[in-house]
This record gives C-alpha cells, structure tokens and sequence, in this order.
DNA sequence: CTACCTTTGAAGGAC
DNA sequence: GTCCTTCAAAGGTAG
C-alpha cells in the first residue's frame, strides 16, 4: 500500500488522487438524517402501539397477517435499530405475554423485514450483511431467501448470509436481538443472556427459558453441529420449534444448506456451517449454523457428500484433514469491529476509496469522535456477542484460533524491534500544505479527532471499558508499521504519564509504547489530504477547536497528535 | 493463491 | 500486573 502510506509529502498528491469525497456536507446530511430519524421515529412508535395491540388480543395467524405494512423509512440499519429501540421500551414497559405459549416472552416488534422494500436491496448493503449476520433466521423473503434456492439471485451471492424461510412465514415473535440504546443502559445485562432475568423497569422476571440457557448452547468446537440458533432464548419451546426442521419437511430452510454443493461460493467461510458429511447431522435441530462458525471443509472441498462418498483425489492427508474438520469459531467481533463493519459501507460510499486499510483508518479516526454513548453502544454490542459467544462455544478459546491464519510476521516485528535506531525511521508526516491544514483535523491537545469525551460520557457502560482519561491520551493512531514507531517523536509520551490507573486498565490498552498497536509514531499518511467530515463527522466541539487552534493546527505536525496527559 | 495492509479491542501466554 | 502477540472484518494490492 504504498500509495497510502508512503513516506513524505510527496504522496500527498497521490493521496488526494487517491481519496476523492462527494460534495455532500456531512453536517448538512446528519442533519437531515436526524429530522427524518425523529419522524421515523413517531411513526414507529405509533406503528408499535397497534402492533402490539394485535399481538396481545391475536392468535398467531392473525398476527401474521397483521404484519406491519410496508415502512420504507425503515431501509437502513440505524432506522431499524430505533424500530428495534421502541419496541424493546415497550419490552421493559412490560410487554410480556402473560399466557401460554409465550408466556414471559417480550413483545418484540420486528422490523417489517418481509416487506419488498425491504428485502429487495433497498436496505443498505451493510446493514442487511448485518441483521444477516445478527440473525441467520431473519425471514427476507422474496428476493433473498426463498424467491428461489434453485436459482440464486444475484441478491443471493451478494449476501453472505444465507437466509431462512420460516415455514409460517414471518411469525410476529420472531426473535431478535434488540441492540437498542436503551439496552445499552449501563448494568442492563443483556435479558436474553442472563440467567437472571428481570426486567429493569417492571421487575417483571422473564422466566428463564430451558431454551435460554443451555440445552442448544452447551458446544465445545467438535459439537458445532448442534447449534442452536443463537436467539432461541426468545423461541417458543413448549412443543414447538420456531423453526422445526422436519426430516425432508421444509424445502431449503438454509438455502446455503441447500445449495451446498452446487453452490460453494454461497457458503462462504464466515457463514458456513461446519457442514460434514451430512448437514442434516452436523446441525443443530434447527439447522442454523452460527455466523462464527466456519468451515475450512467447505472451502477448501465443497462437497454435499460425506466421508461416505469419498471425494476423489484428496482423501490422502488424513491428519491434515482431521484439523480441517474441526470448524472455526471465529472470535465474536469487539466493539470497534461491529462499528466498522456498520460504518464501513456509508464511509465507502462517501469516498471513492475502496481500500479497506484506508476505510479502516477513517474509521479508527471516526471511532475516536464518537461521543461515549454511541461507543457505549458498540461496546455493549460487542459484550453481548462475546456473551452469546461464550455461551454457544463454551470450551472455546481464542488461543484456538492462532495459528490458523497465517503466521503474521512476527520475526519482521521483533527484528525491527532489535534494530530500532532513530536513523531508520521514516520521517513522520511533518508538514502539510497551509490550506489543508485548516482542515486538517488536527489540534494539539488533543485532536477534535478523538473523543470528545464529554463530562457526559462518564456514563458510558460499565461493561465499556471505563475510560475517562485513558481515551484522552489515547494517540491518534496515525501509524502503521511497529518499525516505524518511534519513541523519538514522543518523549513525553512514555507510558502515559498522566495519573490514571486506567493507563493500564483502560480500553485502550495500545497505550503502552511496547504494545503492538501502540503505534504513536508513524508513516506519514497524509489524512490531511481528507476532507475532516471524513476524518471525523463535524461537531461544534470539532469546530470549536478547530478555530481555537488554528494558530496551532498549522504548525503541528498531523500524526502527532495525542491528547494531553494532563 | 496468499499474505499484507490498517484500524481497535479482547484474550491469553509469558514474565 | 504488565507486556506482547494474535485475531476478528474488509477488500485492494503485491508477490
């Protein structure tokens, strides 16, 4: 990536080529997105109202046949997620059934997810990739699951998660996980993970469904094949299977199951089931593999046939073989990794960028100017996977993933590490053109790119790291590779001198100078060369500071930047 | 075809 | 307790 990174105010230029922003002022669409998310808003609540009066007074049939009618301001993931918001206040208002066969379930409203708007690739590609992945069973007909297995659409490669047609079509107690900001209240554990469960406001105890807890969960690595489906703490278990998988009974309920043998692109390594020699035996009842499961079986063979049918060719290697079998769990995203994969399509879509280590430092940027709430909420979100995670691989470990990609270069770390001299760094990004830096989201005390880490925050979720102080001495993180880190640039720097116990404890752990990511120094990447909304979505704090340090901003240099420690 | 790049955070081993 | 390493996603790029 030379490009990108390279050394030098020479590769400003390319990186302006390189990055090119649409005209659209950020503020400008957060404004109006925000308007349009207030009336989404009105409306769903008073969508919710109805719902929830048909659900409480409806059978099943009924309900389903009052399914919210089409809502086309629901298209994006956010949206979807105050939809999901609303109805989880209502949850913890006391929505609960009282009665058979739900009783103690919440009313959940489901987002209008059989709706063609929906499902017909209104829905951002990120955010469908994310419910997706959120909830292999999430009912998309139409295009996506069932319009038809046999002959994929277009719409089918494109998601990788292949999707579930619910025999009863979309069953108005649909599970799904309200990653709502109101369940991002601090010491809110998650209901549906906690044995404990009682709901915050009413007190309501939310019977602990066998289903809750283990029976579907209890996998180790080799039992993969029974996995439940992650949220069936929400399914109905009292005779009845919210997705039964009846021997031959439903055609295709996991079209990538389906079509696995003819088509292997579809399962794809992070969605594919550890799918053995029959998927019917290595799934659990209900026939959903989980998202973190990934078979390098199938990649590597996609075969429908089983062990009894021997592939030609490559039945040899057998030990080789015996460690392919064992499927990989993939590590639950953390918090940062669930805002990039969220955001990741909207800062693509802003810039002609399509490299993902590019994306990626824009969002490290934009992850550091989230306020704390809204990293509040990731983090929560990223508790709550490692939850479910552990709760579905309980003898899992992240130490069974090493090695299976492949050796990083370690020898190349270490040895520039032994060979660290001042001479041998490049040059930080010292210098910026004088107009740039204007905009340059640079300031000295501390960037307007990082958290603005508002008094407010200091409400952030317990279960998000608590950091105060460690995230205002975070570094910007301009950096790259550990060689070219440097301690030179950063006297003052050394482990962050300032009086926080978080220095160590803290979320941001990368503080130390010796971590890995630690990354204080840096290849020059010429951020400035982006326009700030990019950088980091304009606020009057940012702006605010912009202007008070102006002055400042233009002598500093831009990869410099580490908040004050004082 | 595969590893790298790049980001942050979590986890686990080593000391 | 601290430090260090690896991996999680993503997709273009380089070897």
């Amino acid at each position: 990536m030379p490009q990108l990174n390279g050394g030098g105010g020479d590769d400003l230029g390319a990186n302006d080529e390189l990055i090119s922003f649409k005209d659209e002022g950020e503020q400008e669409e957060k404004i109006s997105e925000n308007v349009s998310a207030e009336r989404d808003l009105d409306d769903v609540k008073s969508s919710l109202v109805n719902e929830s009066e048909n659900n409480s007074s409806s059978s099943d049939s009924e309900q389903t046949d009052r399914r919210p009618q089409p809502r086309p301001e629901l298209e994006t993931y956010e949206k979807q997620r105050e939809y999901f918001a609303e109805a989880l206040r209502r949850q913890q208002d006391g929505g609960f059934f009282k009665g058979p066969p739900y009783a103690g379930y919440p009313f959940l409203m489901i987002p209008d997810l059989t709706n063609p708007y929906l499902s017909n690739g209104s829905l951002s590609p990120s955010a469908r990739t994310y419910l997706q992945m959120k909830w292999p069973l999430l009912d998309i007909p139409g295009s996506t699951a069932l319009k038809d297995s046999r002959s994929p659409t277009p719409g089918h490669l494109s998601n990788k998660v292949p999707v579930v047609q619910h025999p009863h079509h979309m069953h108005p107690l649909t599970p799904l996980i309200t990653y709502s900001s109101d369940h991002f209240s601090p010491s809110t554990p998650p209901s549906h993970l906690s044995p404990e469960i009682l709901d915050p406001k009413t007190g309501i105890p939310r019977t602990p469904h066998p289903s809750e807890l283990s029976p579907y969960y209890p996998l180790s690595p080799g039992a993969v094949g029974q996995i439940a489906h992650p949220l069936s703490w929400l399914m109905p278990q009292q005779g009845q299977h919210m997705y039964p998988i009846t021997p031959g009974g439903f055609r295709h309920p996991y079209p990538a199951l389906a079509m696995n043998a003819s088509m292997p692109s579809l399962v794809s390594s992070r969605f594919s089931p550890h799918v053995g020699p029959h998927p019917a035996h290595t799934l659990h009842q209900t026939g959903i593999p989980h998202p973190a499961i990934v078979s390098p079986t199938i990649k590597q063979e996609p075969s429908a046939d089983g062990p009894s049918t021997p592939v030609h060719g490559k039945a040899a290697v057998p030990v080789k073989k015996e460690e392919d079998k064992k499927p990989h769990i993939k590590k639950p995203l953390n918090a940062f990794m669930l805002y990039m994969k969220e955001m990741r399509a909207k800062v693509v879509s802003e810039c002609t960028l399509k490299e993902s280590a590019a994306i990626n430092q824009i969002l490290g940027r934009r992850w550091h100017s989230l306020s704390r709430e809204e990293q509040a909420k990731y983090y929560e979100l990223a508790r709550k996977e490692r939850q479910l995670h552990s709760q579905l691989y309980p003898g899992w470990s992240a130490r069974d993933n090493y090695g299976k990609r492949k050796k990083r270069k370690r020898e190349n770390k270490s040895e520039a590490k032994d060979n660290f001299s001042p001479q041998s760094k490049k040059p930080c990004v010292p210098y910026l053109p004088a107009e740039k830096m204007i905009d340059s989201p640079t300031s000295s005390h501390g960037s307007m790119l990082d958290s603005p880490a508002t008094p407010s925050a200091a409400l952030a979720s317990p279960a998000a790291p608590a950091a105060t102080h460690s995230e205002q001495a975070q570094p910007l993180s301009l950096t790259t590779k550990p060689e070219n880190r440097s301690q030179h640039h950063f006297p003052a720097l050394g482990k962050a001198p300032g009086p926080g116990p978080s220095a160590a404890s803290s979320p941001h752990p990368n503080l130390s100078l010796h971590g890995q990511s630690s990354a204080l120094l840096s290849r020059p990447i010429p951020f400035t060369s982006l326009p700030p909304s990019m950088l980091a979505p304009p606020t009057s704090f940012h702006q605010a500071a912009l202007h008070s340090h102006h002055a400042l901003v233009q002598t500093q240099p831009l990869s410099l930047v580490t908040k004050s420690t004082d």
